[in-house]
DNA sequence: ACCTGAACACCGTTCAAGT
DNA sequence: ACCTGAACACCGTTCAAGT
């Protein structure tokens, strides 16, 4: 058994507090157990110290979570850049479907915190830098851009909650199969789908955006 | 002062608790201070009862939200059925969005609680029976419908939490706008803005889905 | 300088006890 | 039958005290 402060050199000696630590930690335990079940006494015991150590080190817990997001940010894999604009907007969407899907709690600390990393400013850019070449004008381009946004901070929400929801079909239940028969067709072709809806949907938005050919 | 059990007729008397004065009186305090206040313990207070009084009629606190979701959804204002599909899928996604706009945290309810309630139903087959109608197939339905749900979510959530968020601009800080042109070009389109992104997205959803004339 | 236990003001919920 | 106070197992955070 490990003693505190034994003489033995034991690997577990507590190593000091610093901020980059408890980011790590904090971060491991999110993807481990869930946003919810990351608390201040938790994260301490997780790192064998005090529950009230960590406040040398973060201001408090929305400190920490903005920490956690700038942490993640900075590992975003950037996409190579893309010369023709739907694509590049599609690729800079997936790098951030990507990350939402390794961190669904990202965007309950976008929402919630009320700030964005400063390193996703590049990806960010080359969407607007897009949406202008391709004629977009005015507040088309951030109605566009909020469209892309909003729809993937939705899509990644439901994804992070879907293991708790019920399945359509099984709040209908059976019999609404009459009254509801378009909801009833649309629930079984659903049934075994792959919730893949993000890259087609995002190439849809897109083609919204893509002048008709007009010959 | 009212003496609790007094004699005199006051009408603060204490009215019995039942299911639906709980449901109101939470319904009027998240709609007053938010989804964050509404405690089973202020809740209660609210009611001049003991905290532990509301357990005879609700089984915890997500029976509450689910009870609260229902109550909304009953009270959704149907819009009138629209001839041209597009148009009908405007006017139900409007109903939504109006609903999300009164009560933002019905978003987290559904997301969280993992159902919705049965009073929808009438609504989201219309907008099936509309896609159906415009010609898409199989798992096309789904994934429209769900571009269109978590869509309005997100800009629900968005819209919920604008109040704590620092404009983009502002975290930018002026000088980014020499690395950064697209950004500060789209920001400075946004100063004033409107935040009316919803409907003008919606129509572009729609467009998308639309088959292009072909003549 | 760095860490921490006790304490404060909260949570949701259980349970035995009151009327 | 209906209501409730005390209690349990939690929160985030402050503050005075320890080393």
């Amino acid at each position: 058994m490990a003693v505190r402060g034994s003489a033995s050199k034991e690997t577990v000696k507590p190593k000091p507090l610093d901020r980059d630590r408890i980011v790590s930690a904090a971060l491991r335990l999110v993807r481990r157990e869930g946003i919810a079940r990351l608390t201040m006494r938790r994260l301490a015991r997780e790192l064998d110290a005090g529950a009230m150590s960590l406040y040398r080190h973060i201001a408090d817990r929305d400190d920490l979570l903005l920490a956690m997001l700038d942490h993640v940010a900075q590992s975003i894999q950037v996409p190579a850049p893309q010369a023709d604009e739907t694509a590049e907007i599609m690729a800079v969407m997936k790098a951030f479907h990507d990350t939402f899907r390794t961190d669904p709690w990202l965007v309950g600390v976008l929402l919630n915190e009320g700030q964005a990393s400063l390193h996703i400013l590049p990806l960010v850019e080359r969407i607007f830098s897009a949406l202008y070449r391709l004629g977009l004008e005015g507040e088309q381009v951030i109605e566009v851009y909020l469209l892309l946004i909003h729809y993937s901070y939705g899509e990644s929400l439901s994804f992070e909650t879907a293991g708790k929801r019920k399945h359509l079909l099984e709040t209908f239940g059976v019999a609404a199969a009459d009254r509801y028969p378009a909801s009833a067709a649309a629930m079984s072709a659903a049934r075994g789908w792959q919730y893949r809806e993000f890259q087609p949907n995002i190439a849809r938005i897109l083609k919204a955006i893509t002048p008709r050919q007009t010959v």
